[in-house]
DNA sequence: TAGACTTCATAGATGGCGTCTATGAATGTG
DNA sequence: CACATTCATAGACGCCATCTATGAAGTCTA
């Protein structure tokens, strides 16, 4: 027979109160069921525990011993339970966060404070992605949590929280006929030839302004950062719909910015999986709340 | 529902195969009751522990932690069932030993010397009893193990080894009739005023000769002790049956020592109760091999 | 000293649950 | 493309943990 915890929890309450009935009371069994337990603890171990007359009963010199060595596995499980139990709410782990280039900058460092602020114990984990992966890990599980723009794919259950949304603007060349324009018109823009993310997903689509077209886009150039297609459009390859905050991010070297008009505004969002760990869920809670508060630190200017 | 070791044992396997049908062959158990077993760990825990794919399995971040908790709970109650074990054996504990006042006393000093290099973790208690309590504390549960003259009484079980026996001699006055004589027989005995123990009980009852006696015995004094015995003697309230060791260990100092005829020897015996813990066994055991090796320090003449 | 009460042990019944067998689904492999 | 491997699911079975009922023994009280 294999001694399991349940003798040892039903050896130290009758230890403790040194009474059969009482014992199987907090215990919350018959006493017969006690004693019985007892007795196949004993004989498992080989040893009397109680020296036990009808009328009282008291521990042996090695239950006395046995007491402690079953209180010290019982107070090692306890702790395991505990920090389980921590593990389970989020605030014992590690969390993998992804963001992609772009998305919330001005926030990132406010959230990330006020999370390690909380949850001490969680080991931030932080991945950069580019358009490459503009589901920021979720897709291949390499993170648990995203800071992304919408829209995502291949995510199954993800579970999104809006933070923030911002008009959508055309970047063009300096010497482009849209330059000096005060605003284009998503029609105006449907025709250029456009600098794209790589691949080919829903987010690429996303931002070809695939749902408003017939025909395909005329995609010139492919770029995984803002950097690259920043100077694919000055170079004049054609170009780019980009969030508007990128103005404000990357500066006007070539370039200029001109708001499209009658386009959806663009948003950022925090995303995990449903089945993600309970801290990715606690993280998201803490981006929606510290994006609302504060507007972050003001760059602007 | 409670987590108990069968859980942690389960867990620990697989976590260190990562292998579900291999872990369950190792534990003896079939595959679906293992992976049912998880499944109702990670449920009480609140936590996923392994990352499954139908084709293989991986701990998680947070299995990864919890297996060093389960490791640490399933050690310490190795760690107990090791010492219980130890228990059980007689190796780790407490003996509490009684020794009846001139019970081979030659042979204790060895005894005890060899008992503690055998069993270094075993603390020894040693409680000399006098004539009142001739069962040295068996029969009250004060003691484990004892080293008596028989025959005992009142103590249940008794499981009894003889280590040696000897004559028994008639101690008288220097002054009495008998004190010069090479021998007396019982039957010159039993008229006689006799020194005998306290109590009454069937130990008293062998030394007073009372299995030869029709009548009562002529009972004239009460002593506890031998050195109180001889002084009895000596004051001439009458003779003493007394083994024949006491002459050597007490002297001659006014009373002499006669060889009774016909009575059979006494003996010396280490007892322990049939349900005593198993060092009791152990003394015992080694209170013969000693005694029958060595006669112990020669301290006649 | 007798009766009542308390406490632990025993006996037998029952039902929950741990384990089993059988089978399915998914996926890497030759 | 068929096969092998691995984990999950479903349903059945049987052990055993627990229960109720009762007994035995000792303590306390009147």
């Amino acid at each position: 027979m294999n001694v399991e915890l349940r003798h040892l929890r039903a050896f130290v309450a009758v230890a403790r109160t040194v009474n059969f009935t009482r014992a199987a009371e907090q215990l919350h069994i018959a006493q017969p069921s006690l004693s019985h337990t007892i007795r196949q603890l004993e004989t498992a171990l080989g040893i009397r525990l109680f020296a036990r007359t009808t009328r009282s009963t008291a521990l042996t010199q090695d239950g006395e011993r046995f007491l402690v060595e079953a209180q010290a596995v019982l107070d090692r499980f306890d702790a395991a339970m505990e920090q389980s139990s921590r593990m389970a709410s989020g605030e014992l782990g590690r969390l993998r966060v992804g963001y992609l280039i772009g998305a919330a900058v001005d926030h990132v460092p406010a959230i990330l404070r006020e999370f390690a602020d909380q949850y001490p114990d969680v080991a931030l984990e932080l991945t950069e992605y580019d358009f490459a992966s503009p589901n920021g890990g979720l897709d291949s599980g390499e993170t648990d949590v995203a800071l992304v723009r919408p829209p995502l794919d291949g995510v199954p259950d993800a579970v999104t929280t809006t933070l923030l949304s911002e008009r959508c603007v055309a970047c063009v060349s300096a010497l482009h006929p849209f330059a000096e324009l005060p605003r284009v018109t998503v029609a105006q823009v449907l025709p250029e030839p456009i600098v794209a993310a790589p691949g080919d997903n829903v987010w690429r689509d996303y931002w070809i302004l695939a749902s408003y077209r017939d025909t395909p886009a005329n995609i010139t150039h492919e770029a995984a950062t803002f950097e690259a297609e920043l100077q694919s459009v000055a170079i004049g390859r054609g170009l780019s719909v980009v969030p508007e905050s990128v103005a404000r991010l990357y500066g006007r070297q070539g370039v200029r910015y001109v708001p499209i008009e009658g386009m959806a505004d663009c948003e950022v969002a925090v995303v995990h999986r449903e089945d993600a760990p309970r801290s990715a869920a606690n993280f998201a809670r803490i981006a929606a709340r510290v994006t609302a508060e504060g507007s972050g630190p003001d760059v602007r200017g």
